[in-house]
Order: structure tokens, then sequence, then C-alpha cells
DNA sequence: ATAACATTTCGCCGATGAGCGAAATGTATC
DNA sequence: GATACATTTCGCTCATCGGCGAAATGTTAT
């Protein structure tokens, strides 16, 4: 019962769907979970850490990058049929074609370029530049 | 995609998660469904309006009673492949037996007496008596 | 009309969730 | 070993959630 309540805890939040739709296409490292969703990478890491409790997606450190892969259904009956639910419910819906393509897009630049890309995000911004600001949930 | 959020929201509550196994035995008022879940009134009002909302309960009101239904599940496919997920997880689990066992128990009283002692939980209590402590979470 | 009654709405409180930046962690590379 | 780098952990803020009691709503009974 706990378990199946952290289940749909974790499918419950727009961001971590679409996180598991793009590993549906295969795995996909930290950066590029970052650039699709644009969110700060702390964040992107704590949806990926959800998820993983739930039992959704499996992570796998390689050198200093994390890959991040959909779970493998056939261990839990339950994140299988989840997984089935959603497949039937949002597959081809607009958001979910929308980031398909742009995952693709970003699946052809470099992975280095990404994170160069996120950390100048922060550091940089300018001495006197006004933050701009942050991300608000909709619900 | 909003509407399956929504959806998955409301079941991400173990509460909620017992209501809907309740009602898969038949339509339920009001105040069975509070002498079930042990909580107050207006939260159990709260809960039924978040499930209604998802489409994964009807409602009807006869004379001053409400009766809480399972919506049908032909009318949405996602609410009946959410239903169907349920019942392969959760049915027969822990939880939910012993509710299926004081349910039946519930059904045997007469729904007059349980709404009056329902309305005396909070008119009693006692002049000088203390408060016992509000019902907490646990997640 | 009035009173009794079942339920919902409102206003509040404490806990949880999602977001961020800064600091910490771990892993190549020099 | 020091440095650069990708990611995670920590600490914070604001918004939302689940819980309650009190007041409001709508309905039958007197």
């Amino acid at each position: 019962m706990k378990k199946v309540v952290r289940l749909l805890q974790a499918l419950a939040d727009e961001n971590r769907l679409r996180a598991l739709f793009a590993l549906e296409r295969g795995e996909l490292c930290a950066c590029q979970l970052v650039e699709l969703l644009r969110l700060a990478p702390s964040t992107v890491s704590q949806h990926m850490g959800i998820l993983r409790r739930a039992g959704l997606v499996a992570a796998e450190k390689r050198g200093r990058w994390m890959y991040y892969q959909a779970a493998d259904e056939e261990t839990s009956p339950p994140v299988g049929r989840a997984k089935a639910f959603l497949r039937t419910c949002l597959q081809d819906t607009a958001p979910i074609l929308r980031d398909r393509k742009r995952l693709a897009a970003i699946l052809r630049r470099d992975p280095h370029e990404l994170c160069r890309r996120q950390s100048r995000r922060t550091a940089s911004a300018g001495p006197t530049a006004e933050r701009r600001g942050r991300q608000r949930r909709s619900r």
C-alpha cells in the first residue's frame, strides 16, 4: 500500500512524467534532462531521486556522468502496469511530442557543451544584473 | 496531460484510495465514509470533492444525504485504466481487507445513528475536557 | 415559519513539495 | 596532490495539501 502510494505520488508531477517519457527512448545523462526540463540541476537531481526511490528509474554512474534509464518493467508488476497506463494515456499528447522533438535536438549536441552552459547559467548573470524570477509551478 | 496529472494527484493519497475501494462495493453516503475513514466530515467532503473533480467518483444528493458512487469506467478510458491498475495492485492487501470488514459492520448500522454520533463528537467533548490532538498524517 | 439535521464551504495551522543557489561530494585530468 | 568538473546534498522560500472546527447551505420535519 505505502509503496503504491509512493509510486502514485512520484507520478503526480508533470516534470517527472516528462522525464519518464524522455527515458522511454533510451538512457539520458543528467545534463540532458536538465536541458530538456529547463530546471536547475539540483532540482532535476531531486526529481530523479524521487523516481528512483519509487522504482521507476534506474541510475548508473559512469565516470563523472550520471546516466538514468527507465527501470526494468518486469521486476515490479506495479511499475510495469503504471508505465503501461501512462503510455496509453499520454503517448502522443502535445507536451510529450514537443519534448520528443526537443530531445532529438538535444541528443545531437555535445553533452560537454550542455554542462558548460548550465554552469555558466549561475556563475555569470552579471554583477549588477537583476536575477530573473524563479520558475513558478503552474498546477 | 493536465487531466492525467490531476487524476494521479487525486490517487496519491491513502485515504482517498481507501474511499475508492470502499465504493467498489456499492454506493455509500457521506456519514458512512466518515465512519470508515475516521476523519472529520469536512475532511471527507474535501477528499470526495477531489475524487469527483478527477472524474473518479460520482455524487448524487437524495434528500439531505449525499451518496457517492464509483464513476462509470466506460466514459473515461484513463479513469477505467487507473481503476484497473489500482485493483491489480491493491486488491486484497491488508488495509483494504481491513476496511472491507469494517465497512460490512458499518453497513449493518443505522445511518442516522452514525450521523448523530458524528455530530456529538464535536458538540460535547466536555467544557473543561482537553482536546485530543488532531490527527496527523503519516507519510 | 422554525427547528433539526446532513453536508459543504471557509479560515486557519502544521507538514510536505517544488524550486533555487551555495556548498559538498566524488571523479577525471593536469 | 591540485584542479576542473558533473552531480548531489543542504538550507532556504513560497505554494499547496491534509487536517480540523466553525459557520454557511440546503433539506426535511415539526
